[in-house]
DNA sequence: TAGTGGTCTAGACCACACG
DNA sequence: GTGTGGTCTAGACCACTAC
């Protein structure tokens, strides 16, 4: 191994030596699933002290490289990826999971009637903001790793009736088969860091990157009746892990509006 | 202020202190911009060492809430947003800034001309992988921050052709005002963990949330035309700031296939 | 010049995994 | 018990900002 890591300007010493393992790490000299040396070994085989090289294997960790683990040491990520369409944005979870090799599991950490938030009331089209909503609150795994936490939001009625089946199955699946069909969605995507909480929930260290699917699903209507006709039935978030999920869709368009343009200078 | 942050159960000091710093400045008692006590203060405010509060501090900078300048002390995040539309996965990145109220800039890193990589020459339909091809990457500011990295490769006709405009300009923009219009795209949409080059040119720290929204452009064909006439006219990657950005989709489902849940247990 | 955050050290104790 | 990562301390020096 290289000796010490020397700065070669002005470049902290942290950052010459994860950028280093980096590179070792997506050259192949580490491979996923492989155990680097231990934090006092690092710091023997680069000359610096055992702070600096927790600093740098942090780094490495925020990046997604490797993760830790307590008493057994420093791992390469092994690297996974499920795609979701977003062309049709009424995902089955859980047929996708299957589709693409996983067993897809939901644990249900919440089941409640309370007040609609202001937010959820506009999105479920309720005439008070305090009227009565089921708040579901669940963890998504693909065979024993978790990948997403969704929140979810029912109308009373909804929520009342299909109290056991939605807290065993997946959102979509399970109103379909109790006769609320979906045929509209108003979504969108962003992305926000793990808080505390939501890297205690996912397994993933403070600050990852998540990303924040929110959706409302519609009944009713459909594409050539009129929008009054349609109905909310559902809306929320699922909050997924990049490491592990990701949005594709193709669209294509009729006659780009090139009037914008002409604003421009 | 509270005594010392002593943790309730088995959390880590460290952790306790960023939540009860995080809660007030959730609840106001800290402003967007406002400076926090120096981490010497902090240090005595909690009854810690500064090795403590700087993790802690770190805690905040991971979860988006706080950033720090050298000499001047550690700040509130204000927050920003800017919304683009995947209902029209060709954006008009200008207009959309200018629609919001934003001065949109690009600034150009590298404008060259290259040999495809292999996934570059698939998505612009090139026979072979070592076509040459022009590679861009650009910074994209809105007012005067870095909000955006876009790589871009263009095939070589085109590059060679408008390679003033394309570096001065946004690229969808450019190339409509050319002569070359764009009526498909095929997009995804995922997030990654801003390395240490990415946090530089987009002044975030390490790690930070990024959006990566992969695109493909066409330019002919369109919607009844059959899918051979269209042609790629570029393609590439825009890796947007999560704190800054966000994309949003209405989608409307015809008829939704329910046969794939005749498979699901 | 004084104050701030950034880096780095040397050492201690703890909780957890594994043999 | 040994080795691992997780936490925490006390202190040093540096680079940058502001006055």
């Amino acid at each position: 191994m290289a000796p010490s890591g020397q700065a070669t300007e002005r470049q902290p010493l942290h950052v010459a030596i994860s950028e280093q393992l980096k590179a070792r790490i997506e050259t192949g000299a580490y491979i996923p699933g492989e155990r680097l040396p231990s934090e006092f070994d690092l710091g023997e085989l680069f000359g610096v002290s055992r702070t600096t090289i927790r600093k740098a294997i942090g780094n490495l960790i925020q990046q997604g490289l490797v993760t830790t683990q307590r008493g057994r040491g420093i791992f390469v990520t092994e690297p996974h990826k499920i795609s979701f369409s977003m062309a049709n944005p009424l995902i089955y979870f859980d047929a996708v999971l299957k589709q693409q090799g996983y067993v897809g599991r939901v644990q249900s950490l919440r089941f409640q009637l309370i007040s609609a938030p202001g937010e959820v009331a506009r999105k479920l089209e309720l005439g008070a903001t305090s009227a009565p909503v089921y708040w579901q609150e669940k963890i998504i795994y693909a065979d024993d790793t978790p990948i997403a936490l969704d929140i979810a939001y029912y109308p009373e009625a909804t929520g009342a009736a299909l109290k056991e089946p939605l807290q065993q199955g997946f959102t979509y699946s399970t109103l379909v088969r109790h006769g609320i069909h979906l045929n509209a969605a108003r979504v969108s995507l962003e992305s926000t860091p793990a808080t505390y909480e939501l890297s205690e929930y996912l397994a993933v260290p403070l600050g990852m990157p998540l990303l924040v699917f929110n959706y409302v699903a519609y009944q009713g209507g459909g594409r050539g009746a009129p929008a009054k006709n349609r109905q909310p039935a559902v809306c929320g978030k699922t909050l997924s892990r990049s490491d592990w999920t990701c949005y594709t869709a193709e669209i294509e368009v009729d006659a780009p509006d090139l009037s914008i343009l002409a604003e421009l200078p």
